[in-house]
RNA sequence: UCCUCGGUAGCUCAAUCGGCAGAGCGGGUGGCUGUUAACCACUAGGUUGCAGGUUCAAGUCCUGCCCGAGGAGCCA
């Protein structure tokens, strides 16, 4: 089957394209179409004195989203968009499409998302769906290179992981409340005593209240754990992870960034090694920028813009105070008040893609940190049971894929670097 | 939950001090032999988010509510 981006190969030859109509335009016996079928967008010319009139006069009826296939003969010119074109010698309509309601002319953000099951088919939101996709198999790619197993983690849980505010609750039979999970990393942690080093893939879930261009209720996450790596290797994994799919994004998928109008000289600088700045060095770095920040604080979201905007290349954050971090970070064997964990910032004001850590190995320290947590202990059984069993030091971390996407394809809004985004006040469609 | 901004034709927006409801796109009709979000002419299209109030007169001012956008908190 013929496709639009093949068009190179074609020239001289007699074709069908099957696709539908982008726009169309008329000089009266002369009508041009412009006709995308998902691998691009090609114009075809019918010319009236050169077309059977039934043919010529299917121009008329034919409105944009049109579904057709047109026969003709690609050949190359400098006027047509993309520089080849099909000169049409018949043209067969699928289905004369409704008057259209995504026109030409600009939208607003609601409409738009009222109507992303059309919106998608958009040439800005193929290109970004087509670094979506890239962007996957690129990170699919270099952990089967890389010895890592891929495992499922379970999406129904009960409730286990980050926090029980943002839980989305449904009833489990007679075993009481289960919940969509917010993480599969408590899992990864299992599974890397099976299988040594591990990722997981797949959809979470926060019911967080959230309304800003950086959260999803729904998203997709990467979650890479290693048994026998510190902290420190962690962050050698991520960097060499990042830089990897960052440059494979760009070989190729190189034509996707330029419909973005993406600054790819950006994408190019990212190259290891990234900037790694400790918590304490952080915090002053904000402070003379002028954020309110105090020592022992989590950085707010004007924290990751200053700090995205200052580098150009990613930049870990390593080390935070305990008491902003999650239970299952290992303490600092020198200075009890920190954890051994890291957060990396992309540039360009895009802000934090991943959250990583070392974990805590020891039965005692875990046990405590849950209960000063005031987490749930009988929840936590399983979970404990991987210190009891042959603990040993290991580290991991998630990277959140929309947040990757926006960053990579230098969108503002997460909400567009994924088909069907879910909101806190959007499920439809 | 809180703060800021917004809601006018199918869509994007305008409407001066409170004084006749407007344009572009899209739809329809006609024209044009190389168009590039084509262009030109004509045409149809309105409960100004909802409910009250002030006024001779409200899209515009006041009160309440609904919906949306951005941000805060929280996070990938």
């Amino acid at each position: 089957m013929f496709y639009i981006k093949d068009a190179s190969e074609y020239i001289g030859k007699e074709v069908k394209i099957r696709g539908w109509l982008y726009n169309k335009r008329s000089s009266g016996s002369i009508k041009f179409l412009l006709i995308r079928d998902g691998t691009g967008i090609m114009q075809g010319i019918m010319i009236e004195s050169e077309l059977d009139p039934q043919v010529f006069s299917k121009f008329d009826d034919l409105t944009q989203e049109s579904s057709l296939k047109v026969t003709g003969t690609i050949r190359e010119d400098k006027r047509a968009p993309g520089g080849y074109e099909i000169t049409i010698k018949d043209v067969e309509i699928y289905q004369i499409a409704d008057e259209y309601p995504i026109t030409p002319k600009s939208h607003g953000t609601n409409f738009l998302l009222d109507h992303r099951h059309l919106w998608i088919r958009s040439k800005l939101q193929n290109a970004i769906l087509n670094v979506r996709s890239e962007l996957i198999q690129a990170i699919r790619d270099y952990f089967y290179q890389n010895g890592f197993a891929m495992v499922d983690s379970p999406i129904l849980t009960k409730a286990i992981g980050e926090e029980a505010a943002t839980l989305f609750e449904t009833d489990y039979f007679d075993l009481g409340k289960a919940s969509l999970a917010q993480t599969g990393q408590l899992y990864a942690e299992a599974a890397i005593f099976s299988l040594n080093k591990v990722y997981t893939f797949g959809p979470t879930f926060r019911a967080e209240k959230s309304k800003t261009r950086r959260h999803l209720i729904e998203f997709w996450m990467i979650e890479g754990e290693e048994a026998f790596y510190d902290n420190e290797m962690n962050m050698d994994l991520q960097e060499d992870l990042v830089e990897y799919f960052v440059q494979r994004v760009v070989e190729r998928a190189h034509q996707h960034l330029e419909t973005l109008e993406r600054d790819i000289s950006a994408l190019e600088k990212v190259r290891k090694p990234f900037y790694r700045i400790s918590y304490d060095e952080c915090v002053e770095i904000l402070k003379k920028n002028g954020s309110p920040i105090e020592w022992g604080q989590d950085l707010g979201g004007e924290d990751q813009t200053i700090l995205s905007t200052h580098y150009d290349k990613p930049v870990f954050i390593y080390n935070f105070p305990k008491h902003a971090k999650a239970f299952y970070m290992k303490e600092h064997p020198e200075n009890p008040d920190l954890v051994l964990c890291s957060d990396l910032f992309a540039p360009e004001g895009h802000g934090e893609i991943i959250g990583g850590s070392q974990r805590e190995d020891d039965y005692d320290k875990l046990l405590n940190r849950i209960r000063e947590e005031g987490l749930p202990e009988e929840a936590y059984g399983w979970y404990l049971d991987l210190r009891k069993y042959g603990s040993v030091p290991h580290s991991g971390f998630g990277l959140g894929l929309e947040r990757t996407v926006g960053w990579v394809c230098g969108i503002e809004h997460v909400r567009e670097a994924i088909p069907f985004p879910r909101l806190i006040n959007r499920i439809y469609p």
